[in-house]
DNA sequence: GTCTATAGTCGGATAGAC
DNA sequence: GTCTATCCGACTATAGAC
């Protein structure tokens, strides 16, 4: 009941809050914009997410969902294989799938590159999503990763350089997309797609290719 | 003339400021906030930088004073080295140096931590004092450790992959730093010194060390 | 469910005295 | 050089009609 016009409209206010908190800070938008872009009123706003908080952490949720639905059949393929195939050499081939789908998921649309940015500001300057953030995205993706490499290490997945080495993978590929402005100018690119994300995942398909060697 | 007391006005707002715009956004910190913990006036901030944007900005300025002041001796010593041994493990070595001292320069002090987060955010959501940063500091410091990859892989300094190496190396750092809160979550940390930037280093010491073999 | 209208707050900028 | 006092715009939140 009471579905059609509601739900539409709501999805709409999410949407436009969606953009507009990927492409600045929290501070730096006003629920007079959205409510304009959307084409509702404030009230409506105020209605359906409480408030400019409330609104704020339902994009994060909205985020962790697709996270969610993109990462997950990569991870529980990781899962799979390193169950069957505990050696180094399978961990690193599926740490290479998982972080290749990673960068997919930074890069696959303009709607996902805000994400990253959104999440990469929310990591800096720690706000009202920090929390769930954490928790559904950073937590899991770290998680999967250094318990890869813990494979390839041969150490425990909660060790120190597992975990660190996770944690500077994932860092690297978030910093360049969500630091896309900088990359540009020092790459001299004019848009980061997917043939520049390519080169970057070499750069880091490289280094996952050293763990461990030396 | 006149240096006495305006010097000192003007010294003791720019200080308020750098701290307060390295732990918030530009469009999160009011001017009021700042002249009242300056012990100053609003009038007097904007007598002496013009404005919000100009108070910004002479922050940026600041910074990168100090960021070049820190560099320059171990800049200047690669360089050298480079020029008397200009073999890839003699480079290797310097660019451990020169990202040593980077981490030295992100982690030294309470004030410097703040700097990273200026940096960061600004890298992110280009605002007013991008252009300075770029210039200043993103295109030196990746300029310098580029020229050192390259010798390493002996190509050109301006190839892609020497860049993007980089450029990696260098976000993973301020990533790490900047991203305090993840990054301390992750490794059940309570703080970032000196100890766990070692332990940082560490790793990003592996990945340079990874550089060109394979 | 969605609106118009308004209340109450706080922001940056400014005029003008000292 | 630095202040007090004030302006005006813009923001979030709310009340209450439809």
């Amino acid at each position: 009941m009471g579905y059609p016009k509601g739900r539409e409209t709501r999805q709409r206010i999410l949407d436009v809050a969606l953009q507009a908190f990927g492409d600045a800070p929290f501070a730096a938008v006003t629920t007079r914009q959205l409510a304009e872009i959307a084409d509702a009123s404030l009230p409506t706003l105020r209605y359906y997410f409480g408030g400019k908080e409330g609104l704020y952490r339902a994009c994060a949720e909205a985020i962790v969902e697709r996270f969610r639905a993109h990462m997950a059949p990569t991870a529980a393929r990781a899962a799979e294989a390193l169950r069957e195939d505990p050696s180094p050499e399978a961990a690193r081939m599926q740490l290479k799938a998982v972080m290749g789908t990673l960068a997919g998921f930074l890069i696959g649309s303009t709607e996902s590159e805000r994400w990253s940015h959104f999440v990469a500001r929310e990591m800096r300057d720690p706000g009202p999503a920090f929390d769930i953030l954490f928790e559904h995205l950073w937590q899991p993706g770290v998680a999967t990763a250094a318990r890869l490499i813990a494979h390839i290490l041969g150490c425990g997945e909660n060790d120190v350089p597992a975990r660190i080495t996770a944690l500077l993978l994932v860092s690297s590929l978030l910093a360049f997309q969500s630091g896309r402005s900088v990359s540009m100018r020092i790459m001299h690119w004019t848009s980061i797609g997917e043939h520049e994300l390519a080169m970057v995942v070499a750069g880091l398909d490289a280094q996952m290719d050293a763990i461990g060697r030396r």
